[in-house]
DNA sequence: GTTAAGTCCGTAAACGTTTACGACGATCCT
DNA sequence: AGGATCGTCGTAAACGTTTACGGACTTAAC
């Protein structure tokens, strides 16, 4: 009885709360859940004694119980490819999500895959144990094995990007079609008609996406984006550098290029500065997400703004609705939404020369 | 009925297995934990059974009967006064540490409080519910609520970073000491005797440790620390461009200037560009964290190296060992480490002018 | 052939909740 | 006054595991 001695000062049970208020269980867990079938004087004093004595549930106990958690998750992928754009980008959307729903009496977790793990194993470790009652799914991959065995198990999920799958699911994404044509349109307007494209690789969805939109934009234009001009690099400052690399090479260098990711604009900079090449008037540069980095990049960098926190708020709402949904048994539609996007006007983009 | 079935497809119990291998509940779940009383053959048809039919322990029943969750937690707080830092630093962390723990059969789960949260409602609300076994805490105050609140709970964690508590507790932080007094020798070496230090407020407390460290090298060599060359300001971009206004409009100009926080480099950089001021030559820079940003400034920064993901791996274990003492009833003395950093030179530091 | 030990497995009691159900008294209506 | 309704609460059965205990059977030893 040691260990039974140890554990009470450690925190206590329903039951020790109910004895010591001299009444049953069943009324204090009433109380406790704000059910309406409990007088509101001993409410009142199961709530003060549950405070007193630092009283709260047992998450393990009433999840058994309600075959429910409590809990919102968000799984990340730790490093692919690229080390830095997860960050500030994801801490934003953390912070939103979090907010929103802990005001709503949930808790929200975060599941970071490991690199050298399969993200599809690990997803179902999740949703097996049953640690989370509903999860966003992020850096989708082209084809999405998650996709499948998440609508197959019936777990409410958001896609927060778009994949490609039989199954119907709800995403949201950027509007990479929205950017590709502002930034189509700024460069065409400033007189450009050789641009091109920084991306990622194939597997990733939005590098295949951005460079369709953009294609699409250009051709509406009477332009076009010859293959060339599709520089498949990784996102990163190196991936960056590369690109540039590859740009210094062109015999019949083009007068624009746009980029998928503003960590590539800090090894793309690099280079040109070493190569006397000024951003804005030798050649210009747009890039996508709004990171801080660009804003101090030199010339200061056209880009896109994004407000992630209300992102993740938005994330946060939706997810819930799918796990109420499936609470009370209704059916919700699938929807997609595509988040829109601003351009910043930098210096980095000029007339052609 | 129908309730149960839908239940049925998408999930089985230990019944339903039990009841399709025509053997007992308790024999599965001792096949399937690795205990030794059990035939090996059934053993095998049990594994075999569950992995045909997608079966896995509901973690909650599990939690309740052994009072013991088999996840790990690390809580991060978003948002205080930087936005930036968070990022590549963390996700390297949790990459190291995911990739640990999982191998040992433990998952690992990441706790955002938001920035209009109370940190220490927040840990109370993660270790009453008994979300986790144990956590790591990061972000440390100077004086910290929640190292109190953890002792007296009695739930292993471990501090990623120091703070002052009348309490003893284990902690593991970077190696400021050691980084400023290789930062400093570094610099006087190459003939700086005034030298700024560029640092966060107060309350964050590597702020005040590296501030005083720097100090003491200083000293050390007979030389100080004037209190108007210690510049506090947010750990962000703009933070390092106030504190390049505040180097310009010295009329003593310090000849170094040492910083805390790598993304202040970046704002440094900027203002200095826009006054004609080479990092190197007019004026030295040491930064702090090897970010992927300053190996791509230019002049490239000095700054200093940690591997992260070794970092993560041994916060995993240490909490590992830490969790499982408890569960075992041993007794584990306190312990603390500091993470040692390596120097990278670049060109950003020079001779003095 | 009895006993002892060993192997394997079934039974049932926990773990801490939530909630359907029913009991009880008080109030209200006719 | 009798029944109906209402408000409040206690009882007990789940939820899905793990594990102490003991039983049945086999093997080994004398």
């Amino acid at each position: 009885m040691t260990l039974k001695e140890e554990k009470w000062k450690i925190q206590l049970n329903i039951h020790d709360l109910a004895k010591h208020l001299n009444i049953s269980i069943g009324t204090v867990s009433r109380a406790l859940n704000g059910r309406t079938d409990v007088n509101e004087k001993t409410r009142q004093r199961v709530i003060e004694a549950a405070r007193k004595f630092g009283y709260s549930p047992n998450q393990s106990g009433r999840s058994l119980r309600q075959g429910t958690t409590g809990l919102v998750g968000f799984m990340v992928i730790t490093n692919r490819e690229r080390e830095t754009r997860g960050e500030a980008f994801f801490m934003s959307i953390f912070d939103g999500m979090q907010s929103y729903l802990s005001s709503r009496g949930l808790d929200f977790v975060v599941h970071f895959c490991a690199s050298d793990e399969d993200p599809v194993a690990y997803l179902r470790r999740i949703a097996e144990r049953r640690l989370v009652d509903g999860i966003i799914i992020s850096q989708m991959y082209r084809t999405d094995k998650r996709i499948d065995y998440l609508v197959q198990r019936k777990m409410p999920f958001i896609a927060f990007g778009r994949s490609d799958s039989a199954k119907s699911f709800s995403w949201m994404d950027l509007d990479f079609e929205g950017v590709a044509e502002k930034a189509i349109n700024h460069l065409c307007l400033l007189g450009h008609r050789r641009i091109a494209v920084a991306t990622a690789s194939n597997d990733i969805n939005y590098g295949y996406l951005f460079v369709d939109a953009c294609r699409s934009s250009l051709v509406k234009r009477g332009l076009n984006l010859p293959e060339d001009l599709v520089l498949q690099e990784p996102l990163t400052e190196s991936g960056g550098y590369r690109v540039g690399e590859r740009l210094l090479a062109m015999e019949n260098r083009p007068t624009a290029v746009v980029l998928v990711d503003n960590t590539m604009a800090i090894g793309l900079y690099h280079i040109f500065q070493d190569a006397k090449i000024v951003p804005g008037k030798d050649i210009s540069i747009v890039g996508f997400d709004a990171s801080p980095n660009g804003e101090f990049l030199r010339p200061s960098l056209t880009q896109f703004e994004v407000p992630l926190g209300q992102l993740g708020r938005w994330l946060g709402e939706h997810i819930m609705l799918l796990i109420e949904a499936k609470g009370t048994g209704k059916k919700i539609p699938v929807f997609s939404k595509l988040w829109p996007m601003k351009m910043i006007l930098g210096d980095s983009s000029g007339p052609a020369s």
